[in-house]
RNA sequence: GGAGGCGUAGCCAAGUCCGGUCAGGCAAGGGCCUGCAAAGCCCUCAUACGUCGGUUCAAAUCCGACCGCCUCCUCCA
């Protein structure tokens, strides 16, 4: 396993990647709270720690991938009184919705995907054990967690407990011993979900259940967790202290955070009302097209949002398809003893260099731009074989391992799937595009071009897209 | 106010930790191919790094000051 270099926000430094029980690595991804459709910023994120969680298979570490659904919650709760159905009737849709957009795009199922309503025993458990510990304590139902005990509190976001007492935007509550205080368990009203609990009937805050859900599944101390920009301050802040404050332990060794989607360069959000649905999106573009524009930046950094943008990495990525088609295409030529000194593209050097991309903090950007001074190189060399019939024996295996090479980065390391186009469709459906295909070929022989451009434009028309060249007509699916 | 980050050619975007050879993409122009197209391919395209100083043989990269922008400090991927 070759030197990881990873960007920690805990210590707000690159850092070599060294999980505490190599090749195992323990990862929790923060996952949405299930009560509304997911946006762009969502497939951002998950896509982000989904080509993460590849590579790091790709290397050799054995993953073990956690993402949880938050279910609990006031926007769960409130949904499901404005519908008057059960909160799990909420959950329960907007989970299948966010597998059907994220199975779409490319994200890879976790391992395990747990849910805050499944883990209230360890929830309770959790808080018991923080107010022994002194840790936290209870209010008319509510359980606090005492922040000024936790010395360590505020050191993921370089926080200053003295200066967020003195910050204005805290606001005081009679309950709680100081401002900063947070829930960890919260009185439910009468017409709302809850559980019983030492303290009364009530339900788990919401931080809370990272920490615990975290524990169960991956043990005291996971090596990567990750999650939003936006949720450094307070939520993982305050998982580190509940967990900390609990296990003396590390809670965390590596934390990573992916950059914002913004669009007009102003960030998205529902307050602002300008973001755009998965669902919404995939009838314009389709998903992998989204993903590949996710791609083009490296997960830290904003990314400016807009459709044009969107078209522009889709004929990249178009570009790197077609490419892919190609190389098939070189490949099954026939194999002969051509002499021919051509000096081939590099494969190896290839190699090392996407690797040394993604091992830079997972520079899927560097790593794309890679890809294509590479394939600029093979292009170069394909096309000084157009007019030959057969390749020597070398040759067949650089194209061959070049196929290789492309298609496990670019479809296994960063899920962006190399389809080809023309072999979409029915096989009917073929069949009949084929059989207008030889009518438009024999209208071409015949000198009769009205009507054989006619045949082309109504194709078109169609969806489909045709291209003459010497070894005849092919034809292929538009927007592929 | 505190914390983190950003400012690179028409646009997007790597590079900045570990100073020295201008990744890459999109757009644009030219060419090859073609009955004409489309698609594809090739070539051209930038002596670019917010500003001002400093260090150095050498700075996008290090140091200092300043300007502009964004995010977080409130639910948010």
């Amino acid at each position: 396993m070759s030197k990881l270099n990873v960007y920690n926000t805990l210590t707000n430094k690159t850092e070599e990647f060294e999980p505490q029980n190599s090749p195992e690595v323990r990862m929790y991804v923060c996952g949405p709270t299930v009560y509304d459709d997911c946006h762009v910023g969502h497939a951002r994120a998950y896509v982000s720690f989904d080509v993460i969680r590849r590579f790091l298979e790709y290397e050799g570490y054995r993953v073990k991938y956690v993402q949880n659904f938050t279910d609990i919650d006031d926007k769960t709760i409130n949904r499901a009184k404005e519908e008057a159905v059960p909160f799990r009737e909420i959950a329960e849709r907007y989970t299948r919705r966010y597998f059907d957009v994220m199975d779409a795009i490319g994200v890879q199922r976790a391992d395990l995907y747990p849910t805050v309503s499944g883990h209230v025993e360890e929830v309770i458990d959790h808080v018991q054990g923080l107010i022994e510990a002194g840790m936290a304590y209870q209010v008319e139902g509510d359980v606090y967690y005492r922040v000024k005990e936790f010395a360590n509190y505020g050191c993921l976001s370089g926080q200053d407990i003295e200066e967020m007492l003195e910050g204005e935007r805290v606001e005081p509550s009679a309950k709680k011993e100081s401002p900063l205080d947070f829930a960890l368990w919260k009185r439910s009203p009468e017409d709302e979900p809850g559980w019983e609990s030492p303290w009364g009937r009530g339900r788990p805050g919401w931080h809370i259940e990272c920490s615990v859900m975290g524990r169960t599944h991956l043990g005291d101390t996971i090596d990567i967790h990750g999650g939003g920009q936006d949720l450094i301050f307070p939520h993982h802040e305050n998982e580190i202290a509940q967990t900390e404050g609990l296990t003396g332990s590390q809670f965390v060794k590596y934390w990573l955070h992916n950059g914002f989607v913004t669009i007009d360069d102003d960030k998205m959000s529902k307050s602002l009302g300008n973001f755009y649905t998965l669902e919404e999106l995939y009838e314009q573009f389709s998903p992998a097209v989204i993903r590949y524009f996710i791609l083009t930046r490296q997960y830290r950094n904003p990314i400016d949002f807009s459709f044009g943008r969107i078209e522009e990495a889709g004929r990249a990525y178009t570009r790197l398809k077609k490419f892919f088609v190609r190389l098939k295409r070189a490949e099954a030529k026939s194999c002969g003893p051509v002499k021919v000194q051509s000096d081939l593209p590099d494969n190896s050097e290839f190699r090392e260099k996407f690797l040394a991309a993604m091992r830079a903090d997972f520079n899927t950007a560097r790593a794309l731009g890679e890809i294509s001074s590479w394939m600029k190189q093979w292009n170069e060399t394909l096309e000084s074989w157009r007019d030959r019939k057969q390749i020597n024996r070398r040759e067949q295996e650089a194209v061959t391992e070049a196929r290789h090479l492309l298609d496990k980065f670019t479809s296994k390391v960063l899920g962006l799937e190399l389809v080809d186009t023309s072999e979409a469709g029915s096989n009917n459906e073929e069949d009949l595009i084929e059989l207008l295909i030889e009518l438009r070929s024999q209208a071409r022989e015949n000198g009769d071009y009205e009507r054989a451009d006619e045949i082309r434009e109504r194709l078109r028309g169609l969806g489909y897209e045709l291209h003459d060249s010497s070894e005849g007509t092919r034809w292929e699916l538009k927007n592929g």
